[in-house]
This record gives C-alpha cells, sequence and structure tokens, in this order.
DNA sequence: TGTAACTGAATGAATGACCATTCATCGTAT
DNA sequence: ATACGATGAATGGTCATTCATTCAGTTACA
C-alpha cells in the first residue's frame, strides 16, 4: 500500500533538514535518515530532489495560505484585517521555524533553479496584502497616495526579515504580540488616511 | 606581476555570475570564462569556492558601508539621515543589480554555509539603522515606545524586499525617487513622536 | 648587445570525491 | 503464487581542486 502518510513523513523531514543545511547541501540520504526511509524509496514519490522542494512549497505554504484565507473572511475593517495578516504570519513563523527557514533563504532562489516554476501560492499570499490595501483605500482609511504593489513587498519584507529574529538564535526573547504590536504601530500609522472619514473610531487600532 | 586587478576582475565575475546562477549552480569554469582567466589562476588569488564569496561580500559590502557612513557623517537630523539612508541603498540597488542579488540571496545563507563566518560588515550596516532610531528617540522626533533593534529588521527587511523590484524584472518601471517617497511617508509618519513636525496626522498616540 | 639561467604567474587537462538517481532484489500482503 | 512497495548497493555524471608544464619577463654575465 503505498502510503499517503509516508509522503507527508518526507516532506516533513526534507523541511527539516532543507532547514538546516540548505537545499544544494542537503543530501537525499538525510532527508531519507531523518524519514526513517530508504533512499530510494523517496524516488516512488517524488521525481527528483527539486521536486521535493517544490512539494514543500506548494503543500506546506498552501496549508498557510488557506488558514489566514479563512480568517480574514471573517472580517472586512482593512486594519484588522491588517493585524490578522502580520500577527498570523509571525505566530506561523515563530511556531514552525523549519518552514520558516525554507522559505526566507530558499524560496528566493527557486526562481533561479527551476525557470519553469512561478511560485504561484507565493505570489497569491503577498498579493492579499496588495488587496487589503486597495480596500483600505476605497473605504478612504488608507491613504491614497500610496501605491499597493509598493506596500506590499514593504510590508512583507518587514514581515519576513523580522521573523527572522527567532531563526538567527539571539534575540529569541520577543513575543509575537511584542512585535506585531511595534510592526502594527508603524504600519497603521504610516498608511492611515490623515481624516480618515470611515476610521477606526479611536483612531488607534494597534495592538 | 601578481596583479592586484585581476583579483579585482574575478570578483566582479564572480559577483555576476553568482548573481545568475547561484552560488551553488555557478561553476569556477563560469568565472573564469567569465573573468577571461584560467580555472587554476582562480586559486591563485582565492582559497576556494566560499573564499570568493566571502570575499564579494567583504569587499563590494564594504565599499557601500563607507559610502553610506560617510554621507550621514554629513548630517544631524534623524529624518535626513533616514531619508540619505534609505535612497542611497535603494539608488545602489537599482545601480548594481548583481550585487544585490548576491545580497539578498546568497548573504541569507551565508550563515548556513560558512559557520566560522560572521559577517560583521553586514550586521554593522544595519545596525547603523538602530542607532539612527537610538539618536531620533533622545532628541524627542520618535517615539520612545519603537525598539530600535527591531525596527532595524523592520526597515532593512522593507528596503530588501523592495528593491527586488526591480532585479525580478517585470516591474522594473518604478524610479528610485518614487519608491524611496513612498517608504519614507510610511516610515517617517509611522515612527515620528506624536507631535513631532511630521506627526502622526490623526494625533493617536497609541500606547 | 646577445644569450643563458632563473623566477613565478598562468594554464588547463587530469584527478578524485561526492551524491543524485537507478534497478535488481527482497519481503509482505492478499 | 502474484503483485507491488521498499530497499540500498552500484552507477555515472558533475565539478572543485591540483599540479606538471608553458610562457613572459628579469637578471647575470660575456
Amino acid at each position: 500500500m503505498k502510503d499517503l502518510n509516508k509522503r507527508s513523513k518526507i516532506i516533513a523531514a526534507a523541511t527539516k533538514v532543507f532547514a538546516k543545511k540548505g537545499f544544494f547541501t542537503a543530501r537525499i540520504s538525510d532527508i531519507a535518515k531523518e524519514a526513517k526511509v530508504a533512499d530510494g524509496t523517496i524516488y516512488l514519490y517524488f521525481n527528483n530532489k527539486y521536486d521535493i522542494l517544490i512539494s514543500v512549497f506548494e503543500e506546506e505554504i498552501g496549508k498557510i495560505i488557506e488558514q489566514i484565507k479563512k480568517i480574514l473572511a471573517t472580517e472586512t475593517d482593512p486594519k484588522r484585517m491588517l493585524e490578522m495578516y502580520v500577527t498570523r504570519h509571525l505566530q506561523t513563523m515563530k511556531k514552525n521555524r523549519n518552514l520558516a527557514e525554507v522559505i526566507q533563504i530558499e524560496l528566493r532562489q527557486t526562481n533561479k533553479l527551476i525557470k519553469e516554476y512561478r511560485n504561484t501560492k507565493f505570489i497569491e499570499y503577498t498579493d492579499m496584502m496588495a488587496d487589503i490595501v486597495r480596500l483600505g483605500q476605497s473605504q478612504g482609511v488608507f491613504r491614497d497616495d500610496i501605491e499597493p504593489d509598493i506596500a506590499k513587498r514593504f510590508f512583507f519584507g518587514a514581515l519576513d526579515e523580522v521573523s527572522r529574529i527567532w531563526t538567527t538564535s539571539a534575540e529569541g526573547r520577543y513575543s509575537v504580540e511584542e512585535i506585531a504590536g511595534q510592526l502594527l504601530q508603524i504600519i497603521l500609522t504610516g498608511i492611515s488616511a490623515p481624516n480618515g472619514r470611515l476610521a477606526d473610531p479611536d483612531g488607534c487600532s494597534a495592538t
């Protein structure tokens, strides 16, 4: 019985190994050992090493996206949506450090490695942020003079680099709430419309 | 005559090749060909492949740091300093795309590759931003409730990801001024002290 | 000045290590 | 007995690195 469970086990192992050693220095035999499986078994579930990496993206990041989408669907206030996005992202990265490492480091290389592969899942993820900004602008809550496509990069970059606090050992002391608070402080103050007619009543939704 | 110039030629070639193919898929023979030099010649100037990568960081990034340091030294107003840092960073990244690629992608892997190597030059670079924030806080220009060590990551991450606009083809249309303007808009509004000249527009003093 | 010996940079073919991938074989469930 | 997942040793290809050799310039001496 070709075990679907075994596939997940290999993906989990690969995530761990890629996180620790990086895609190129990771050996198939490392992944096999971590998954408690023979080297050859991996090729019953994946075509090659790249295929494993792509599967990590597709399946693991896919899960995160679905979760955030579900959460955002319960909310209509753009400021709140931003809060949720930021908080959830940080929570996930802190909790799942291995995945965080793989996203942060290997994701950026992927385009270079595998020309045919456009990481649509990932683009979808960052585009959600641009959409939130647009929504806020249409409601007059966010400044009009901000380009959503620049803002999404700005925010994602900030989130991504900040969450490296937890992967690069030293300053692990900060809590998700603390960091989310700081980011939202800056972001929300920075992009709120000067006299937003529909602005958050107390004008201060951070934290 | 052992040509110092040849060393630079190899570094320049390596920067280009690493940017295009990434450290691991780049072959020494690629670099040699790009530098118009024999494979073996490279080993007269560098110990090994890693050594080339580190040299790219040390020497090329080193130059950038020196330049920004020099520029910042002419200024005492923290807001202006932030403006200068941001603008200069973006200018450099747009101008020198290959180096930008190497920094953005390979830099993050370096720790994993070469355990002994701590990229002090780079830490120095991001710490400059933390120092600017601290300076601003001591002058009462920036909010006190912002952690400089979180802010530096926030800003660097944002800058880094935003400048990928120029390396990942698609949206190369944006100008440095345009993007710097957007970032500074958000950053300065976001971190200014409630009653500074660029005070929080809706008078919100959170926390 | 001509030439013979010397120096060390440059070359690139050859070496050897490493590792992704394959496949003949094994074990187990039905 | 048959089918099929699992195994892991063997294979083959890909480079990083080495090093015997070439080559250009410099010195020494007549």
